[in-house]
DNA sequence: AAGCGCTAGCTTTTT
DNA sequence: GCTAGCGCTT
């Protein structure tokens, strides 16, 4: 056991450590030790004598809460951290429902449904209730279904709630309540919650079972809570709750770090942590031992510009360090090929490895690009998040069957099976199947699986029959089979006897050729988790075990060995993380800040703090790049530089390339001087500060300069000179021309200036809602 | 019932 | 540039 680890703390972490009694709040800038605090933090506990089991600590990833595991274990001994409690919200009341959720009637066996499922239930309903899947999308109403869970708002409490269902009919969805009941009810007749319900579920029965609540406050003594600031409501609440007995909680976060406003997290959570725990003592780490002073200077400076945020000042003793480097690129491609050729030098001149390179980004298609100038660089590389191992079609394909065994009421798993491969049950069969099992209320796999007492009422023939009940009994003996073989080996048949390895054989085309290995290398970890899990003491070799960590699993979870290699992943993804240089791509107005979110100061805020932590995850050095053109949606269109690089101040930047384009002053788009002279960095950026936009978001005072005006090039630069006027000047009655839409007359102007959008008739394609600064309109009569 | 080809809409970010 | 969903053909 290590003995002196007290003295591997500074001050503040130190205090933050040894205060174990009470309510605790650590404020922890960006790279100010607050893993290490953590980590120390359980390590102390266990010193002092508490047992394990009474701790448990919420982690934002379940590789965050491994490698924590590891490095307590270094201190206190492995076996003493074994029982430790640790893993994301998600993964732990997945564990505690199992045993609990009998008690709202789920099975313990339930299923856990990602987004798609989600999607393919809802799509489903909103068929089935005959509504305009256009009004109703499917995601859309997801979402604000999440909402409704996330803020434990029940379908009962939808339909009393009168703001609530307004709000609704406003919106055009007054079935929203109807749509919500359905999919819950759905979702309890699957037995399957989705990630939103695990949350809920956990609620209402702490909620509704006092004793069940006692259990687990006594059980776990000490709280802990990693990036609390992105907590909602109902994690809050579930905290608060287990948490309510002891009061030995201690939360870390970092409000300047909130970034995940969009899926319900409340940032109020962590700035009134002091009024829930009047009693609370405060920790501000405020000593950064990740980055160089340019690049905590720079982070400062941004955040700084932002309204709503607790009072830090972060600072650093570490060296002054490089100037935070700019790249403009003439397209995505340039872009991606400058980064290319900078890891290439770098990790020559500074003997760097691939690992120590991080790049980037705001939304999982820029890697495009990226990629492809790593790849011709011979550079290896390695893309986190984007679409993961798991929502593969085969996979879910195989995964869906594993599902069904285990939960033979998960409809979605029984309708992706039961004709993959095809066994010649098709759509009309299925039809058949969900009206009868609707009208018998049964499930749908006990109506397939007595199918012959009730064919004939059905109207399927024998044929039809023959293969239902086939299709019934090949899942029944997997099930046996489960009782006394393990996980691998059933799948392994599984695969087998379906044919669907077979059937993937068959394809030789590139893509089918990386499915077969794909599920190749499913069966190989399937492999690999039940021989890890059969070697563990309190082991789970379980297929439902297997399917939970699948499901819960993050995209930044899994690691492979040996993966020296550079890191592509969102911003998102890279929270948490720090790399020795980091590049940020694709800096540029409608990227990053993202044009949904510039609306609002409080979205806006929020892909600042975005960017704050992008810069923060830089140890050594940071670049910046943004390009004039892009290819999005299949067409190159002009880009804007990111009002963000203008927050910063120059002392800190280094200009790399300093051909800028002409801008507002012609219609020319680029081109024009690419190949002229360099201009200075200081007539760029004069000449764009030179023209001022109203920016409506801008806050009225501070000393931000005035916002230069970016935004409205219109998309398509060919639509020649004053594109810009044409789009702002529009006005209703106008007739114009869209280019795919054709004629039409424009009924009504939204939103604000920056933003706008018409409400255009089209005499062939009828009304549409159309972005101006995207749509490619041609006024011809006012 | 299955397979093919076309089109519409699309991307913010994720447990 | 991709993919989900539709309609047409066999």
């Amino acid at each position: 056991m290590e003995e002196n680890y007290l003295d591997k703390l500074n001050e503040p972490q130190r205090l933050a450590v040894e205060a174990t009694e009470g309510p605790v709040m650590v404020i922890a800038g960006a790279g100010s030790g607050k893993t290490r605090v953590l980590t120390y933090r359980i390590a102390h506990l266990l010193n002092k004598g508490v047992d394990a089991f009474n701790i448990l600590s919420l982690t934002f990833t379940n590789k965050a809460a491994r490698e924590m595991k590891e490095r307590i274990g270094y201190v206190v001994g492995e076996s003493n951290a074994k029982s430790l409690w640790m893993g994301t919200f998600h993964s732990v009341f997945a564990r505690i429902l199992r045993v609990e959720a009998p008690l709202l009637g789920y099975p313990s066996d339930f299923t856990i449904y990602d987004q798609q499922d989600a999607v393919s239930v809802m799509t489903k309903i909103i068929n089935e209730m005959n509504l305009d899947k256009d009004i109703y999308k499917a995601k859309q109403v997801l979402g604000r279904i999440s909402q409704f869970k996330n803020n434990l708002i029940t379908v009962r409490a939808y339909h009393n709630n009168q703001a609530l269902i307004e709000a609704d009919n406003e919106a055009m969805k007054p079935r929203m309540g109807d749509i919500y009941r359905a999919y819950v009810d759905r979702c309890f007749k699957s037995g399957a919650m989705d990630f939103d319900d695990l949350l809920l579920r956990t609620n209402e029965i702490l909620t509704r079972f006092p004793e069940v609540l006692a259990k687990y406050q006594e059980r776990f003594k000490y709280i802990m809570v990693d990036e609390y600031q992105d907590t909602n409501h109902s994690q809050y609440l579930i905290v608060k709750a287990l948490a309510s007995r002891y009061e030995n909680l201690c939360v870390v976060g970092d409000d300047a770090q909130s970034i995940y406003a969009f899926r319900g997290a409340n940032i109020r959570n962590i700035l009134s942590f002091k009024q829930d725990y009047p009693d609370a003592k405060l920790y501000p780490l405020e000593q950064n031992y990740r980055s160089t002073q340019m690049i905590v200077e720079a982070a400062n400076q941004i955040i700084k510009q932002n309204q709503d945020q607790l009072e830090k000042n972060v600072w650093t003793a570490n060296e002054s360090g490089e100037k935070i480097a700019i790249y403009r690129g003439l397209s995505d491609a340039d872009e991606a090929r400058f980064i290319a050729s900078q890891i290439w030098e770098r990790q020559i001149s500074e003997h760097l490895q691939p690992k120590d390179f991080a790049i980037l980004y705001r939304t999982n298609a820029q890697s495009r690009a990226l990629e492809e100038a790593l790849r011709k660089r011979g550079i290896q590389y390695r893309v986190f998040g984007g679409t993961s191992f798991y929502q593969r079609k085969e996979i879910k394909d195989m995964v869906a069957y594993m599902r069904l065994l285990i939960n033979q009421n998960d409809e979605e798993a029984l309708l992706r099976t039961i004709n993959y491969p095809a066994r010649g049950i098709g759509q009309t069969t299925i039809s058949k199947l969900l009206v009868a099992a609707d009208q018998h209320q049964i499930s749908l796999f006990s109506l397939v699986e007595n199918i012959a007492m009730y064919a004939p009422t059905i109207g399927i023939n024998a044929g039809t029959t023959t293969k239902l009940n086939n299709y019934a009994l090949m899942i029944k003996r997997f099930q046996v089979m489960l009782k006394s073989h393990d996980v691998y080996e059933v799948t392994m048949e599984m695969a087998k006897t379906t044919q669907l390895l077979n059937a993937l054989k068959e394809d030789s085309t590139p893509e089918g050729v990386s499915r077969l290995e794909n599920v190749q290398e499913l069966l190989n970890s399937i492999q690999g988790y039940v021989e890890e899990q059969q070697q563990l003491e309190d082991g789970d070799a379980s297929l439902s075990g297997f399917l939970e960590n699948i499901a819960l699993a993050t995209d930044a979870d899994n690691e492979e060995e040996d993966d020296n290699k550079v890191n592509l992943m969102t911003v998102h993804l890279a929270k948490g993380l720090e790399f020795p240089i980091v590049f940020i791509a694709g800096l540029e107005e409608n990227l990053f800040p993202s044009m949904m979110s510039v609306n609002t100061r409080a979205e806006l805020e929020e892909e600042r703090r975005l960017f704050y932590v992008a810069l923060t995850r830089a140890e050594k050095v940071a670049y910046m790049t943004y390009s004039v053109s892009r290819f999005r949606w299949g067409k190159i269109i002009d880009c804007e530089p990111s009002r963000f690089l203008e927050e910063i101040d120059d002392d800190f930047l280094d200009w790399k390339n300093l051909n800028i384009p002409v801008r507002n002053s012609n219609n020319s788009g680029l081109s024009a001087d690419l190949f002229g002279d360099e201009p200075s960095a200081e007539s760029y950026k004069q000449r764009e500060k030179s023209v001022a936009r109203p920016n409506p978001n801008q806050r009225p005072s501070g000393n931000v300069q005035p916002r230069p005006n970016f935004k409205p090039v219109n998309q398509t630069s060919s639509s020649s000179a004053g594109s810009q006027e044409n789009a702002l000047g529009l006005k209703v009655g106008q007739v114009v021309v869209h280019d795919r839409f054709g004629r039409g007359v424009v009924r009504d102007l939204q939103g604000e200036p920056n933003d706008m959008k018409a409400i255009i008739h089209f005499d062939n394609a009828g009304e549409k809602k159309l972005l101006l600064n995207f749509a490619k309109l041609k006024i011809i009569r006012s």
